[in-house]
DNA sequence: GGGTAAGTTTACGTTAACGTAAACGTTATG
DNA sequence: CATAACGTTTACGTTAACGTAAACTTACCC
């Protein structure tokens, strides 16, 4: 009858991703999360846990956490017509910067293979003298 | 004769990067930078612009400033065997990060996929009341 | 020789993303 | 009932990564 049964206290989360419950009244300060709460305390649903993973992994990409409310707004498009073409048009350009980013990972793959080999060799020429 | 033959002044970096000539003054404070000088003027030589292009590299895959700077180490290893192991563990980790990432934008890609969906669902039921 | 375009150093200012600490309620446990 | 173990608000502190501005030198142009 209730889809969504289990809740997070603050601290749960905190443990889970390794912050800290600063960190996560931080993000609701910035308007990335909105728990709910029973008298003072504040209790997360399922969907704020993964609202918060979203940011942590957009964190693990560089984004800041504007870009990342960006993303959020993203799961519920909502409002007019320009609204929407600019939530479009932002899509787009994420996926611009992932494709960039799958570049940059590509190529750094591969200095740092090059970078073991010297290390490698370096460490050979050591003992060998 | 000369195998570096070119070289480029500060702004001549900063516009082909697009980014301020205080930036590269400040990547050069903090250790990432060493151009040549002639007289007061910084001389900068491929190499350094190959050095730039790796820090902006890595900021655009959320890097610091100080794991860039581990980065470039990478590219001349040196020191004792105890340095060139540590140098290897961090190698090691840099290709865990990437490897994280990689999963990362992966998903993200799909979610962008399916906020794509929405938006345009959204913008057809808008289209026909 | 007066401007202007590029470079320099020095130094204070700013923003994002939290850290840290104080001062206080609420359960529950020995 | 005291003392942890968790939660709360409020507020000042900190760090990274530059921005901004002042005050100056050097080179070139007309």
């Amino acid at each position: 009858m209730n889809p969504t049964r289990r809740t997070y206290s603050i601290g749960e989360l905190a443990r889970e991703f390794d912050i800290t419950t600063r960190t996560i009244r931080f993000y609701e300060d910035q308007g990335l999360l909105a728990p709910g709460r029973r008298g003072q305390t504040r209790v997360y649903s399922p969907a704020d846990r993964v609202t918060l993973m979203l940011v942590l992994r957009g964190k693990r990409l560089g984004f800041s956490l504007a870009e990342s409310r960006q993303l959020i707004e993203m799961y519920q498009p909502e409002g007019n017509e320009k609204q929407l073409q600019a939530l479009l048009d932002k899509i787009r350009q994420r996926r611009q910067q992932l494709a960039r980013q799958l570049e940059d990972i590509a190529t750094m793959q591969r200095e740092l293979d090059e970078a073991e080999s010297r290390c490698v060799n370096a460490m050979q020429e050591l003992e060998t003298p």
